[in-house]
DNA sequence: CGATGACCAATTATCAAATCTGGTCACGAG
DNA sequence: CTCGTGACCAGATTTGATAATTGGTCATCG
């Protein structure tokens, strides 16, 4: 088989395997209404996926990197998205737009059941932490960040507030009346409180940045990649 | 029974059932052993408390007055102590130092199971909302806090930051190393950053206005007292 | 050579019997 | 008379043995 007509079979799989967990919840997928759903027997499923965790971890993986392609490409439209504030508000608008991911980080265990508590999530979430951390010593460097915290406690502090608007909706139950913008303005807003500095970053800075920031997401980018498909049968 | 001694064999029963709660979980605890445990009957437990849902909730409420009446302690002692971001680092303190209510904020379902989401529990977080509303309404009157986001916007933010500040923990499995005072420190800095104004507020005005939040703190707590205890046989 | 579905071990669902427990109340102690 | 108690009951929960499902493999076939 050709390897583009191996990828848009795995492609096939993905959606038919998002389209199941978005109906049924995680637990409930068998990997035969999986097969069956994309046309095809069920042993094929496995000569994509090693096992279903890395199935549904895939899909999982396949929606993340739409999001990030749309950061790549904002913050080459404009250097200044790299600005913390702005990308915690796309980030958090990207995630709230994409079921899948909205479950996975608000833990919304009836969709996503365990998935989100195993191991290879685990992976991710670290590599995805080392980015942050990368990128916030960046901009440490260049002065775009407070240091009124030191960077442990100021790493701590922007992982529990991004917790904290992705968790608290539904604890807060109907209790407030913001629409899905107004919350992302909200989280911006108190992002750029807590970690920037005063004033307008210099165009020059941003731009020189951006390329760097840019070069770090792709890293991640190619690894996430990797993860989402295996390789063709003889390619291996 | 003298008003004076059926309260004492009140707080003995919600000894009782603290202890058991803490050492086996919610759910494992019967109303027998916790009357085995405070040395009484079983009915004479339904003397003091409806049902068993109304015995736990009485210890969390009680769990929660002690707190409370070290903040209206410390705000007599240093009227600055009611600035957000004192107020937010003191109550972190406060429930990360008793188990039950760090339990409790923490969803830690293991030890407090279903009760965290019973809907009694739902009235007094909504009462504790309400208060903080007035209180935040009181501190924006005379100029403490930030207009740059409207009120229900810091409303939200303020609840997404301190959920946040509860719940980030169990999720960054062991990858940071933040004491309990760096990580409240760290949660006064935010609330700080995000809701006060910049400044040495007013003497003169912090104590005005300690005498007025106190009283709004008193208020509810006279509610929760209420919660805690049935009245004796024959006063009702 | 790649795709498949019959097949297997192991997990999970089912369901009735047995056990437990929240809540009541008739009774007995004082 | 009042207050405390534990036997009692209905309903919930656990148990355990059985049946059904399903992740993953691989011999077979096109």
């Amino acid at each position: 088989m050709s390897e583009s007509r191996y990828l848009e079979r795995g492609e096939r799989i993905l959606d038919a395997a998002a389209e199941l967990v978005l109906r049924w919840g995680y637990r409930r997928v068998t990997i035969d209404e999986v097969a069956k759903l994309a046309g095809i027997g069920k042993g094929t499923v496995y000569l994509h996926f090693k096992t279903r965790e890395a199935l549904f971890l895939a899909v999982l993986i396949r929606d993340s990197l739409g999001l990030f392609d749309q950061m790549i490409a904002a913050i080459q439209a404009d250097p200044a998205e790299l600005l913390p504030h702005r990308q915690a508000r796309r980030v958090y608008l990207g995630v709230m737009g994409r079921p899948l991911l909205r479950a996975m980080f608000s833990r919304d265990s009836d969709v996503l059941g365990a998935l989100a508590h195993e191991t290879s999530i685990a992976r991710l979430t670290e590599m995805k932490l080392d980015l942050t951390g990368e990128l916030y010593g960046l901009l440490r460097e260049h002065g775009l960040v407070r240091t009124d915290l030191d960077i442990p406690a100021q790493q701590y502090a922007l992982g529990a507030i991004q917790t904290g608007f992705y968790l608290v909706d539904p604890m807060m139950a109907g209790k407030h009346e913001l629409d899905l913008e107004s919350r992302a303005d909200a989280l911006a807003t108190v992002i750029r409180n807590c970690v920037e500095v005063a004033g307008t970053p210099d165009p020059d800075l941003l731009r020189a940045l951006a390329s760097k920031i840019i070069a770090l997401f792709e890293q991640l980018r190619l690894v996430m990649v990797a993860g989402v498909h295996g390789t063709p049968p003889k390619g291996d």
